[in-house]
DNA sequence: TATGAATGAGGATTCATTCAT
DNA sequence: AATGAATGAATCCTCATTCAT
């Protein structure tokens, strides 16, 4: 029961190691020795674990993806309306443990590397499209599908400008004001529409 | 006067080679060997003008920012009222030239890097600043200080967000789309204000 | 009696993966952790039974050549008089199985390597002795001894030059105008001093 | 006069230093780090002058069929009949700076790379098809064309196997008896023909 | 001003080998 | 008997930077 092979452990460790790595000192430091130093290991296990660095980063990409990805999921589940589920994919975005600038320089880093590099556009992608259609399913019974889908691109957009202040300002932007930002938003695009 | 040294001619050169490369092939590849290539000049020249190689990319992000700063200037220099204003500040966010991935990209890497790298936030906080005051300075004798700071925030993270989106877009982001959520969002943040 | 331990047929097994290995992707090509995928065993069982890589290596060596010994064998034994003997001899070298550039191709990496690594040198040195011995032993009574040597020193010598030839071209030398040559080669130099 | 760059002295220099290195302990020797000590310079140096290893061997490998082309060429000139220019062919590949075990394991090395590395089997090739059709072209007035493809054919052979002898005979093949059986060969060669 | 020679640090990767289980 | 975790050495390669000319 939730026993896990060595190998498991090891390969989570690694990303672990590596996540921890970018959060202090950047993407860029998360070279196969310091990843290896920081979890303890030798450099040739990184790559006994993983085929190659590219791999181990793809990997650490997708582990940071997945635990938004929980954020989120747990979050939706507890809604009980399609609006809260809304609120709730909002709030995921500025939950105080994760609207932090260690995170989302990282986050900016891949979106970065996107552009130049399809498998990490892909995964990036995967993420923001799930993002963007939780929100359209639960708009679109109040706003009509058109409108819905406006008000999704600006929700997401909002909150990945919110994102980039985010890292850009010593410290970290206030979770709280942002998360007001969207919100607000929220009640705008929805309001006008109700009232309309 | 608008003379310029054989120096700065060369800076420039160099910063533009820089820039160049870094559209085609991503900020990543920018390495004095390949932007003195691009340039025409020897590896050792580039060192010449520049004391080192973040002197150059730091003189190319500057040499960007200004080309930005230009066209946001002209826009604002054109338009004959305040809200004519503020739209012109959005407007230069999305001109056909500028609102593409490979300039995105480099955006990015830069606010990625900005966690960092002090000297870069510093820099790009002094462009999102104008911006910001930019449009608040235009706003406010419509919506109140207290309004027109959120109308900023939120203007100016929709625009940001819009540009992670034009990264991650493989041929771009619709740049018609964009530019019209943008302006949306400003008619309906105005407009409510008045009408209220 | 022919019973074999498992220990001798992992052996056997692991000297047929790696001599696989060579054919294939060649000499270079033939790690433990490569030959133990090919034989289906992990890396670690290469070195439980044999104490190193280079121990592997001469085995399969050992083996290749042993296989060589053996076609050489039975094409003697099946001929009757002391020219057929020869003959024989060249056939074995050309026979349609053996001559071809994937084996060329690592007999001549292991004669590279004989130069520095003594076992190794003694291991094709036994072979070359072997076959040297064999055409001398069978065309001294019709040549003399001294011109035995000549001739045999001429055949063993265009033997391996026709195999550096198959080494060398792709898709593998002529396999008919090989064994033709030094058929006719040894015509010559008999047929020479018989009508003497 | 005979002025060189400092460029073609170095990659000259690092050319013999990696020959120097091979022939001393062999071709798998020659890394980066053991020619650059062996030169006098840096590793990184090697890669300045050479775009990768690859590179650095391959000029190495022409270099050295260079020294022996210049041989050939030489005794060839001098000599004065087709069949003089024959000997001189032969002559070359058995001088006594030559025919040493050092340089006939580099060969071998080469020829067994050449199975699986189509670019130094060509480079290989060339060095043959040339001794190849100068033998041909100078035998074919006397012996007609196809008997000359054969002798030719046997010539080399001859030749290449008398080279793999030098490389497994410790300390060296003797030249003398090398070069006799070649010799003698040609002589059977073409006498049968004559009395015929 | 301009070149490019030279260095050395750092990075990814491969691989034989040892060892605990 | 068997596995594969772990290590560390070696290798190729990239790059910023220094310096002599």
């Amino acid at each position: 029961m939730g026993r896990k092979s060595i190998d498991e452990i090891r390969r989570l460790e690694l990303v672990e190691a590596a996540f921890q790595v970018m959060k202090q000192e950047g993407v860029g430091a998360a070279s196969l020795a310091r990843v290896a130093a920081e979890a303890g290991l030798s450099k040739g296990m990184v790559l006994h674990y993983f085929k190659s660095r590219d791999a181990l980063i793809e990997a650490t990409l997708r582990h940071i993806n997945a635990l938004y990805g929980h954020e989120v999921a747990e979050r939706m589940a507890a809604a009980e309306s399609p609006l809260a589920r809304v609120e709730a994919v909002i709030e995921a975005n500025f939950s105080a443990w994760y609207y932090k600038p260690e995170h989302a320089h990282i986050w900016l880093a891949f979106c970065a590397q996107a552009t130049f590099e399809p498998r990490f556009r892909r995964i990036q992608r995967v993420l923001h499209s799930r993002m963007q259609s939780n929100i359209i399913a639960n708009l679109k019974s109040l706003l009509g599908i058109e409108e819905a889908k406006r008000v999704a691109l600006a929700l997401t957009s909002l909150i990945d400008g919110l994102w980039v202040r985010c890292a850009m300002t010593p410290g970290g932007f206030d979770r709280e004001t942002a998360r007001r930002q969207v919100l607000d938003y929220l009640k705008l695009a929805t309001g006008r529409r109700r009232s309309a």
